[in-house]
DNA sequence: CACTGGCCTGAAATCGATTGCAAGAATTTC
DNA sequence: GAAATTCTTGCAATCGATTTCAGGCCAGTG
């Protein structure tokens, strides 16, 4: 191993351009104080030692540590990728570092967060998972600031950045009455899940003259199989002729379960998936399915988290509108 | 705003149990230093006060951040989200943080990487872009030891963690082979890419007899259907009776793509993806692919980055192994 | 009984940047 | 030309935890 040379420090810098340490820090944060000549000698000295602050140093003296952490409840799960994209941006242009953490573990079983809670830890917290006990966001420490997205805690006082479910969970229902459908059938979350009571509620209000059949999911592919399974194994006339999945990899395996079995979709039975997720578009039929604008949430929750560290107010909700998107697994009944 | 009581630090709880802000450091980071009665009064006053460590303090203190940054060619990009997830469990539990950033701006152009690669922003990076210039990463100035996995950099000499491009390649082709097909079309990735390269010479190097068409490629969606269209447009006896589409996305779009054109798969053409990412198996038909253990890459990329932070010698390869999901889209020529 | 060694503990230095304060220089005002 | 401002700049304190060093205490040994 080659002997390192010690690392550049402002005083090393300083001792270079002929100036104090504390000349030097105003020359990078608050340029306008310093001198012009002055100025110019140190960013010379900056340049030609290659000084790089110490972050450690910096955040110990300002309070502050420079990130924000977003929580989610399972990083594997490609929905969040483009979540964390247009928030990884929004924060980056802001000069903020993006930290990740899952809110559970190999397990399923949802970890202490007691660890990100911390404001030496990040700046700010933006939490994708609406599971979260309320007392641990609340509790008398304190602890950084917090917004929710996607999901939310009912009983938390929480600014929000959501989809509207309700709307999209309306839109679809409506969109398979206007074909005619009078019995449609729900693939849905897990109960206790924000999203789920939100579409199904959505749903619900849609329409009065459509009967509802409500297949228990879990958001996940193994969910849309199973509920595939169910509609065969009922009597032909008690089968919904639409389903309405809360989610596109729901729809997606759902779909291609009664294909195997020699169904054929949307002949058969319409189908009407949710997210948008870029694949579903590709595939044949292409499904017809509710965009939520995955990016966008991402960036308007950092834009709120951004807010809320610099301690301005921030609206206690922020609404995205959904958008039906109308492709080739919905038909007239 | 109420008024936040002060935070608790180190000297509040000394006082309160007693003793030194030295002992109750040491209780926290090396009990074995303190004698039995005071070690148990200070972990008392600890819980009783509810102190939290100061980790820009820490940080500064001991020369490093207790963070891992790990920077990929676009966040949101799915495929990526099962790696960070086998990353982030490893990371977590040795008690890192995982931070992510892109090397990527909105309009695709690498953003300098210079803020990362600084000891005092993370103890660690795990690059997973090959297209990084070598000389970022190894110009004078100090930085943090590097893995790269997934795809690496030709010319430095990082430790890699990589899976087997080469016989996956092999692989798909010789499975093709098998089922006698004698003409294969393979949809690529970039040109420049070590992912493509490494794919294409192990399809060439499979089996003498068969011919190879390339369409050219980005890993896309987009890709795959322009590929199915120029494969459309061949007249019939040129057209490869088989594909070997370099990621799942493009296969699933070629595949979709000729079937909304009137052709059947496998019946018309036998298609063979790559990555194995999970929806592909639960199409119709499913896709017969190449698997790449996604979380172990993760997992194995951070090992490997915490062996280096602690300074000890890695293997400069960790080779995966691939293996071939053999499912409904290829058959006999 | 004096001495050596081991065990605990506290004082003080240290990590490196930021910033309030005050002093000296330069400029303006009357 | 003296007094009042305004600019610049450096000194020294500060952020909070860790760690070196040295000293106090106690037990064991010759």
């Amino acid at each position: 191993m080659e002997k390192l040379p010690p690392r550049i420090k402002l005083a090393d810098v300083a001792r270079l351009a002929g100036v104090s340490a504390s000349t030097v820090s105003r020359v990078l944060s608050n340029p306008g104080l310093v001198a012009e000549a002055t100025r110019s000698a140190v960013i010379e000295a900056v340049e030609a030692s290659g000084y790089r602050v110490n972050h450690a140093a910096r955040n110990l003296r300002k309070q502050r540590t420079g990130s924000v952490v977003a929580l989610v409840p399972n990083l594997g799960n490609p929905f969040f990728a483009k979540i964390l994209d247009g928030m990884g941006r929004e924060l980056a242009s802001a000069g903020y570092d993006l930290l990740v953490a899952d809110t559970m573990d190999g397990q399923g079983r949802h970890i202490a967060l007691q660890r990100f809670l911390d404001p030496s830890r990040a700046d700010g917290i933006i939490l994708l998972d609406g599971l979260v006990p309320a007392e641990d966001l609340l509790g008398g420490i304190e602890i950084p600031p917090v917004v929710t997205a996607c999901e939310w805690i009912e009983d938390a006082d929480l600014p929000r950045v959501m989809f509207d479910n309700h709307e999209g969970g309306r839109m679809a229902v409506r969109h398979l009455r206007d074909l005619g459908h009078r019995h449609v059938g729900l693939i849905g979350g897990p109960e206790e899940n924000v999203l789920h009571k939100a579409r199904l509620a959505g749903a619900g209000a849609a329409a009065p003259d459509v009967r509802l059949t409500v297949f228990s999911g879990d958001f996940t592919l193994q969910a849309g199989h199973a509920a595939a399974m169910q509609w065969q194994a009922l009597p032909p006339a008690e089968r919904p002729g639409a389903i309405f999945a809360f989610s596109d990899e729901m729809a997606c395996a759902f779909v291609a379960t009664l294909q195997r079995h020699g169904f054929s979709v949307p002949r058969d039975v319409s189908v009407v998936g949710f997210d948008d997720i870029e694949l579903v578009s590709h595939l044949s039929p292409a499904l017809t399915t509710i965009r939520q604008p995955k990016r966008e949430i991402g960036r308007q929750a950092a834009r709120i988290i951004l807010e809320r560290i610099e301690g301005r107010d921030v609206p206690p909700m922020t609404l995205l509108e959904p958008r039906l998107m109308l492709r080739e697994t919905t038909a007239p009944a």
